[in-house]
DNA sequence: TTGAAAGCGCTAACAG
DNA sequence: CTGTTAGCGCTTTCAA
């Protein structure tokens, strides 16, 4: 941060006031400042290049412009976990309705040791939107703080903030039942950690849901949890083709984790679809470029990263009004991953 | 920004003036105040939940504590890149190397007719690390802000900047002179947009450089440039299984279009490596997942997004100190996309 | 050893 | 219609 053109040069420049500046500048009392002193004033402005210094207004204001996001990292303290393409994909969306409505991104990750409050209060900013918390984090500390927040994905809402999520049990349950219509009835459940009220445990439960209407025993051993990403798929299709022979397919929580289970299948000397069929979720692009193409449980991530914009904006123009829940809608994408066998 | 507790709070608490507050926080004049008022500074500090607000800190100083990312944008005024893995990969590194550095990340791309520089000269950013500039993009004017910026892949930069890059040309040669030891001479060349001066032309040379050497004679209608993705990739393998059917090997210059590039001449009932063999570059995740696996020209991205801030901390220690430029090394990775056909 | 006060750049009452 | 001025939260010289 150099040397700055500031209002008070401008105001030199164009021989009137600093507060004449400003009301020029936020286009306030438009019609009691003369024409061509407005005039005068911008060309002062353009001459000297004058750019106005956000700090200075974050401090006068008590407003940042700026919008936080917490995205998960690989291991307390560590990267982002940008492997799974789902978080660049909602980032993309996140940042493009933010700039077009005049807010900027903040981007940190937390050490260990570390609160993202600290973060947040340090920048003061104007609202955070938090990806996937679990249960372990303590939200209650954010309401002290009264920064708004959007929760993404987030079963531990009651309503003191937004949400946008989807509904994951319908989602496991979509799934899974694609799979039965097709004739499966060994189906394997692979995911992320299953966190009491997590994102996992509901699409497990809906994947139960899927069973039980069709009236299949749900098999414990056929449920593995691990790391979200696609060497943990790959090692548990090993595994499933070793000791699960009868399994013909698998629901996999994510698009990443399912590519990594067709890998493991196949270094296994299974196919897919031929031997056994796999169902991934979220629909981002290594669905498509997967071989074979994946068939998934689709979610509008560019809608989800778009609505929790709005939504943080919402709680910053009315902190206290209602919170409202989002829930995005999800359907099947048919592609080549399963073969029926019904 | 609600109403925050202030160092005036602190200082009317802990019954001391402001000014001891700011020693204590900055662990000035740490000699010259009794540890006893030390300690009665913490415990209000502790109490009261005090945090330092970085504006007034930005304000101050004229330091924001801020390093803005410069990331390519799918068409001008739209969303991030982040469809190529490579640059989620990189922005990881960055955050995670600034954030044990006290950086903070600042996010966004620029809406049309938006320059890059207002929005750094608003937030008083630090720095900037700018993630291949092209020769539209007028370099200089950033000169004139005096921001330190550091240059990523681009050959653009005249030693006012850092810069940190690869030596593309060699990549090129590395990829193209691999598929010629393994027995290949008809082989295409698969990029984005072939800027003057931009990584693409470099690599281009490079494959030149390594048919040359071989005595393999040089064939425009092999060069095939278009979108850095997985479509274009698509599209250009069935072109070229349907037009140029001696062709034997392929050199896609990211791995996103290599991945492409095999999933069309699948389509085409070309299969890789057994008809054709495939070279990519960058080996990100999708190097791993496509299937077959790809040899790919590596380059080490997480060490690029750290040096790339360290530069930038350099910079901003030294604004007028000499500009290093930093190449990092390249390797080919050998996998399963090429075939010996010698 | 600590406090008073000025000032970073900007805004908005309040005067004039 | 425009200027003066206080103050947002923090740091730092200077004085006590």
């Amino acid at each position: 941060m150099s040397r700055r053109v500031t209002i008070r040069d401008v105001a030199k420049e164009a021989g009137v006031s600093t507060a004449t500046i400003s009301y020029v500048l936020n286009n306030k009392a438009s019609e009691s400042i003369t024409p061509e002193t407005i005039a005068r004033v911008n060309a002062a402005i353009e001459k000297l290049g004058y750019v106005p210094n956000l700090s200075a207004r974050a401090l006068r204001y008590r407003k940042s412009n700026l919008i936080g996001v917490v995205i998960p990292q690989t291991e307390p303290g560590k990267e982002f976990m940008f492997s799974n393409p789902f978080y660049g994909d909602f980032l993309s969306a996140v940042e493009y309705t933010a700039r077009t409505r005049g807010y900027r991104l903040l981007i940190s990750g937390t050490s260990v040791g570390q609160s993202y409050i600290e973060i947040a209060q340090n920048h003061g900013l104007d609202a955070i939107i938090i990806l996937g918390i679990y249960p372990t984090d303590d939200i209650n500390a954010y309401k002290e703080t009264k920064i708004p927040l959007v929760l993404v994905d987030c079963y531990r809402n009651d309503h003191f903030f937004h949400s946008i999520g989807t509904n994951d049990r319908h989602g496991g349950y979509l799934a899974a039942h694609y799979l039965i219509r097709h004739g499966h009835r060994r189906i394997a459940f692979v995911s992320g950690a299953v966190e009491e009220v997590g994102v996992n445990q509901k699409r497990l439960f809906g994947y139960h849901d899927a069973l039980d209407e069709a009236g299949i025993p749900y098999d414990r051993e056929l449920i593995f949890s691990g790391n979200v990403g696609y060497e943990y798929g790959a090692e548990t299709a090993l595994d499933i083709a070793r000791n699960h022979p009868d399994v013909t397919a698998v629901f996999a929580t994510a698009d990443i984790m399912a590519a990594g289970v067709i890998k493991g299948f196949s270094d296994a000397g299974l196919s897919v679809p031929g031997n056994v069929s796999v169902v991934g979720f979220d629909d981002v692009f290594i669905a498509n470029i997967s071989s074979p193409s994946l068939t998934t449980v689709r979610q509008n991530i560019k809608e989800k990263g778009r609505v929790a914009v709005e939504l943080a904006l919402d709680a910053i123009d009315d902190p206290s009004g209602p919170k409202r829940e989002v829930i995005i809608p999800l359907e099947v994408v048919e592609r080549d991953s399963v073969r029926d066998i019904g």
